[in-house]
DNA sequence: TCGCTTGCCGAAACCGGTTTCGGAGAGAAT
DNA sequence: ATTCTCTCCGAAACCGGTTTCGGCAAGCGA
């Protein structure tokens, strides 16, 4: 018999507290059966009769009982929680995103009933460190792992443990990894077929940084394109490492001052692509018009470069929500080679190519004519 | 005497997984004392004498022991976690910097030992609702509240609740509310005064929203500056309720329109102000010549435009730091009226303000002349 | 010397769940 | 009729902590 009330539901919430919460025990009491009976019965144990089992789910359902997750965690280990930890040393391009990213993964948390945990770290090893001190403390199930890379110790830290994980890109040894992953490659390959079909010849390609696994399937992306475009490849063309607008200055500094120049530069990263405009803003010349530009990403910023910059957007608030599905079916059993997604960027042109108005030879005497002639009105 | 080893340790881990945890009863064990005495001990019960307590304590320390967070919950019904709710659907401009908020607030949690429990919620309702289930569930143990209302139903119902909470920015009824903010009237404020030393007479004001608090104080700070400066303030030169660029254009327009239009207009928000460049590039006219332009909050997208915007930027991780902080000293049992801070924004120029090259006539005359006669050189 | 505090710790209940173990009862097989 | 096997549920231990309660021993005053 119940302990509390004739009605079998706990007694009026003390006015003014919050309500208090409603127990297995209460489920129990109020069936008349025992709390081990009731657990069984809403975790589907088979020794557990049909009859009675609908009782109970019903029943609970309908008291509105939910397990608390901290007091299933000590027995069973787990927290229902997400894990996220960002490192915010390095530059990711998805981090304009990230409430956009989080929006996704805590959609399908909450609907499921999880929670999210998110850490940031400085640096790789206080990533590992942060993640590990979750590990030890039950905080969370499982990670999503952002930003893959090529060698990524996070992947041999949660091998080790044996810790479920899903990763945001692939990764060099795929062994018993999820991922759900943007086919930049394939964009890039687009971009290149894109500025070939407007008549490009000379197109060039900067390259985000080294270690991440995206970057090589990038440069593997622009050099398919160039193939199919049926365009030859200049290894003079290419550079790497451009992630900031800094960076991506550098890089196209260094392509202007070609005897040769591109008329075309493709570039692997938003951010990057808009210490471009700095550059030919400089020399008085136009993107778009003297020079066509490609970014990767669909960072915000490009909106408001002049001409805005024409990009491949990523929907990272869908890799939020696959990948915290993916996880979830992780954590409970799933099959990790299975778990594996990729989906296309979206072109989204906004003006920063255009057919080429000079051939490689006039841009070069444009070029060095140097900027004097060729400054913007005052 | 422990059943483990004759060290007092517990037992090398078993090859390959990870190693059990050190629980307070392997503590307890290698003390010869009792859980309890220990988890008193811990806990700075006056009933434990201050030699058995640093014993506990350091032999607890020298063992690795840290306890179960979720295992402390389901009796003390504290997680040891900060919760963040973020609400997606209104434009942040705060967003840019969620990784950096988060970066402080992270710092300061890992340091104490205590995590960040975040989710998404689309819209006011979701918000409240999540909140509730996060405290249902004992998911965290108060709230960092972002972006705070005039009239914020959050705080109704933390307050009901008695939950202990955190705000970024002020509210209007301050009752048991605890607060970190940044004093961007003052910012304001000193906005209009550099604009006046620089010899403006016209200086416009466009506000952000009005629901939040912030856009109150904003707009007094910028009615300081006037007084301050000695300039009559022109009501026909204030907007509101412009949050994203193109509100921000349409409020530009309307200001250019104006038989006698500002020289020089200052902006509640930055991505606002992004939208006035569209507008003055429009009439083949150029910020920070034709027109002076302050924006507030230091968005990166600010640095790419050109010429760069001038704005007030805002140290985000110092405040997640802050907030943390504070929130677990409330969570203590700190008085709220005791954890209340303000900062000021730093002023960063960027070229987009300058002396007024035309007065508001010529300005006019300029404006009304139409955008053929200043086209940008194409 | 006795009784009464007081300091200090152990024993045990408790928090809200999960999981193991065992046994009652029904039905089938012998 | 007896035994054997299932089916299904209750009892109790358990997870890793916290907190209440009570008692022993030392210290104190009378």
């Amino acid at each position: 018999m119940g302990s509390f009330g004739e009605h079998g539901l706990p007694e009026r919430q003390p006015a003014g507290g919050r309500r208090p919460r409603i127990t297995i025990s209460d489920v129990s009491a109020a069936l008349g059966l025992t709390k081990s009976t009731v657990s069984r019965a809403l975790n589907g144990y088979p020794d557990i009769s049909s009859t009675t089992r609908e009782r109970v789910r019903s029943t609970a359902a309908r008291m509105g009982y939910r397990p608390l997750s901290h007091a299933q965690a000590i027995r069973t280990g787990r927290a229902r929680a997400l894990g996220l930890v960002i490192q915010i040393d390095d530059h990711d391009a998805h981090r304009p995103f990230l409430a956009d990213f989080l929006a996704g993964i805590s959609f399908v948390a909450s609907g499921e009933g999880w929670t999210i945990t998110v850490a940031t770290a400085d640096g790789e090893a206080a990533t590992l460190a942060t993640m590990r001190r979750l590990l030890d403390e039950h905080k969370v199930d499982g990670f999503i792992l952002p930003r893959t890379l090529i060698e990524d110790p996070r992947i041999t830290l949660l091998r080790s443990q044996d810790v479920p994980f899903v990763m945001f890109g692939r990764t060099r040894d795929p062994a018993g990894c999820a991922w759900y992953d943007i086919r930049s490659e394939d964009a890039m390959a687009d971009a290149v077929r894109r500025l070939a079909s407007l008549g490009h010849r000379r197109i060039a390609f900067v390259n985000g940084g080294g270690r991440y696994q995206y970057s090589r399937l990038r440069l593997d992306g622009f050099r398919r394109g160039l193939a199919s475009a049926g365009v030859e490849e200049d290894p003079g063309l290419v550079r790497s490492d451009a992630l900031v607008p800094h960076e991506g200055e550098e890089a196209a500094e260094s392509l202007l001052a070609l005897p040769r120049p591109p008329t075309a530069v493709v570039f692997a990263v938003d951010a990057a692509a808009l210490g471009l405009y700095r550059a030919v803003r400089r020399r008085g010349l136009r993107v778009g018009r003297h020079l066509s530009v490609i970014g990767y990403d669909g960072i915000p910023d490009g909106n408001h470069a002049d001409p805005p910059l024409s990009t491949y957007a990523v929907d990272i608030r869908r890799a939020g929500e696959r990948l915290a599905r993916m996880l979830i079916e992780r954590i409970r059993g799933a099959d990790p080679e299975r778990l594996r997604e990729t989906a296309p960027a979206t072109f989204i042109d906004r003006g920063s190519i255009a057919a080429p108005e000079l051939g490689p030879g006039d841009l070069a005497r444009l070029l060095a004519a140097g900027p004097a002639t060729a400054q913007p009105r005052r």
